[in-house]
DNA sequence: TTCCATGTTCCGCA
DNA sequence: TTGCGGAACATGGA
């Protein structure tokens, strides 16, 4: 489920496993899965190189192999995989280590990407992405300031990866259910108190998440996360929760007592 | 069999 | 310029 507590759990698995080993070969499954990288390009590249260290920005993951990056997006289903022996089912690209252990980079639906860029910087300023929330230089007047000026759905604007990157459809649901805050509510009729505390919400459902690493059972039992269906008990309140679509997305939300 | 899905992009319209 | 609805992409699972 990649959003950025996903990818974020991703990129420690990566470096927790797959840093500073030489790739001896990098096998690519289904060309699908590259960006503008030919095939031919990626696995030269790549062969003989080690990742050396790995960063994130926003859903958005890249690591180190020297004279270029391994810059990978992970769509609605991808997934990393270190083995010995077993490729997962969907491994759609596998790197394999001297000694040999594997890297496989999994996506069943090919929504993901795997690429090559000269600097994540540069990609990061040239595709336009807003700031990563839990970046030191998100402060809560950055963000006011993202919001000035609007007037989109509230939803909309959190899921736009160019005005903050990271979040996604369940976890802007889990910040406005958080919030109490109805989420096709115009950003500009927010008041100043609500914009602050939506942005101290972001940061800490970021951080929970990630602290548990993103597993969808140990999640608190109060978080809207367990309770996405039509009809269920507001855990909170005790209203009802229904479900819209607001930014063409299912979004679940209580009735009573987000407004 | 039908519907739905954690993401992104592109097009047309207001 | 901004915002939004809809469609498309590819495929498994309920």
């Amino acid at each position: 489920m990649p959003e950025l507590p996903e990818v974020e759990t991703y990129a420690r698995y990566f470096a927790r496993h797959a840093l500073n080993q030489r790739i001896a070969s990098v096998n690519v499954i289904d060309e699908r899965i590259l960006g503008e990288v030919r095939k031919e390009t990626f696995v030269r590249k790549l062969k003989g190189c080690t990742f050396t260290s790995v960063r994130r920005h926003g859903k958005h993951f890249f690591a180190d192999a020297g004279a270029t990056w391994l810059h990978l997006h992970f769509g609605m289903t991808g997934d990393l995989a270190y083995y010995r022996d077993t490729p997962p089912r969907f491994a759609k690209i596998v790197f394999a280590f001297d000694g040999g252990m594997h890297l496989a980079f999994e996506d069943v639906r090919l929504f993901g990407l795997a690429d090559l860029v000269d600097s994540p910087d540069d990609f990061i300023r040239e595709r336009g992405l807003g700031p990563d929330p839990l970046d030191r230089a998100f402060t809560p007047k950055r963000f006011a300031a993202l919001l000035e000026g609007r007037r989109g759905a509230i939803k909309s604007l959190l899921m736009t990866q160019e005005i903050i990157a990271g979040l996604g459809n369940l976890y802007v649901d889990e910040v406005l259910y958080q919030t109490a805050i109805h989420p096709r509510r115009p950003v500009h009729r927010l008041k100043d108190a609500e914009v602050q505390t939506v942005f101290a919400t972001i940061r800490r459902i970021l951080r929970e998440s990630i602290a548990r690493q993103a597993r969808d059972a140990e999640l608190p039992g109060a978080f809207l996360f367990h309770h996405r269906e039509v009809g269920e008990r507001c855990p909170r309140c005790g209203g009802t929760i229904r479900r819209t679509v607001v930014f063409g997305r299912t979004t679940y939300f209580c009735a009573k007592h987000q407004r």
